[in-house]
DNA sequence: CGCGATTTTGAAAGATCTCAACATCTGTGG
DNA sequence: CCACAGATGTTGAGATCTTTCAAAATCGCG
């Protein structure tokens, strides 16, 4: 096990971009309205958290909370890609998550952070401090509701992960990743075989999926030479078949909810 | 990849054991009292579930729950280990969890079960009707409070196994899992050094770490090889330097709690 | 257009798995 | 109480997959 990993390489910048102009500001008309946090809520529960939320965006590349901060917020990711990961003194990382939007950050009850995270794309946050929060926890029951709902699908999805880490081959892991970012970025209304963008570099990836980058650059190499994929540059992928990339993915036809 | 693990080997036999005698019915002198889904209720809370709850066992092998069976109850372990896995068609498995005393299974407002439970040891449950239970959720806010802190610190747990899954050599597999079994069996007030029992056949061990059987007791060979643990037989382990498992774990000091 | 970052590809090394044989444990029946 | 059978665990040798190290190609941006 070597020290290659050591390359964390974030900007020493730790700022956060100004908050974006109020026309984002309206939660009626927000994009995660309908699957952030605040989904279940009605009106009034809506108007209490319209009054103590704030917006933040985040460069790709820089940090957004480092693994032993001190958490003052919790946030759902209106736009843009975060990670989660964790890692060993020795620089292996491992990331155990990729936000999107809606998806929810930090956790009540917890002062400090078990985990870094970082922006991946351009991101944007809809912030709560932590303490309003848990005080508005208490007395909105749709919001505590649907954050037992996000933690419950999040521990769903980490366990579908933990199957891929420990026993899939890597093409069945890139193929996974695959299948899971073009269910993640599908646009409901559109075909299936929309080709799609991969917001992660290949060491990215390596880390998501527990591979070193150059094994995954060559299954995704071979994965375009057997026609199960093919690619348009180095970011754009399309899907002729998406049966068959979940074939390649090892899925049981069962196991597509989740994520 | 072959189809080696599809040992699955459960006996045909589905039926649980008895009702426990009553002398373990009551809730206030309940072994878990203090860290299950009821730790934070008032008596009064305790009374309701106390209403609702009934105990049933389970003896080692035996399923608890089947991915995919409608899923009537939640329960609580009182006692014994069960243990949560996915599997793929093949056969191959992936242990994600490994429930003790305290723990919690299934999950309100999900109607089929998405892993398979199995008791390793001789289990008891406290289980509850899963309707009743849910309308108990909305009227109890210690409950529910106290559901969304265990599920978050699962959440938490599947995250460090992701690391391990991912990045961590065999050897620091093996470490880790005994140094997870030695914290959650410790008896406060006794040595740090008190031998303890494995749970699990080296088989379950490799399915819980992502490797084989075999090289689950090749590792483990090497770290008594090493002096790092010394077993009495095949199951009783005892650990001279917790520190220095720790550091064979490549465990962060940081990263202690957890679990 | 040029430079640093990212990606691809090759060849060799290393870790884990596979297959196989044998040893040990555990519980059962004689 | 012992012997036995099946389950569980250990060990060896070779195969396989992924990583490592290295070099060259390509991308993206100023």
């Amino acid at each position: 096990m070597s020290n290659r990993h050591i390359t964390h390489s974030f900007p020493a910048d730790f700022s956060a971009e100004p908050a974006l102009p109020s026309t984002v500001g309206r939660c009626s008309e927000c994009p995660i309205r309908h699957n952030a946090v605040c989904s279940q809520c009605e009106s009034t529960e809506l108007q209490q958290l319209e009054n103590i939320k704030y917006y933040r965006s985040f460069a790709p590349g820089q940090p957004i909370v480092w693994r032993g901060d001190r958490m003052e917020h919790v946030a759902s990711v209106v736009s843009g890609v975060a990670s989660i990961s964790q890692s060993m003194e020795d620089g292996r990382t491992q990331m155990v998550g990729l936000l999107m939007g809606g998806d929810f950050i930090g956790r009540p009850g917890r002062e400090v952070a078990p985990y870094d995270v970082t922006a991946v794309s351009a991101v944007t946050l809809c912030c709560f401090r932590r303490r309003p929060f848990e005080t508005l926890l208490m007395t909105t029951p749709n919001v505590a509701r649907r954050l037992l709902e996000i933690a419950l699908d999040e521990l769903d999805a980490a366990r579908e992960w933990m199957l891929l880490l420990g026993r899939k081959t890597a093409r069945e892991k890139i193929a996974s990743l695959l299948v899971l970012i073009a269910r993640r970025s599908h646009v409901p209304g559109t075909a299936r075989t929309t080709p799609f963008e991969l917001p992660l570099t290949r060491e990215m990836m390596g880390n998501y999926l527990g591979l070193t980058l150059e094994t995954v650059s060559r299954q995704i190499s071979a994965l375009k030479a057997a026609g199960v994929i093919e690619a348009d540059g180095n970011r754009a992928i399309s899907v002729p078949d998406m049966a068959r990339l979940r074939a390649e993915a090892g899925e049981d036809d069962f196991a597509s909810g989740g994520h």
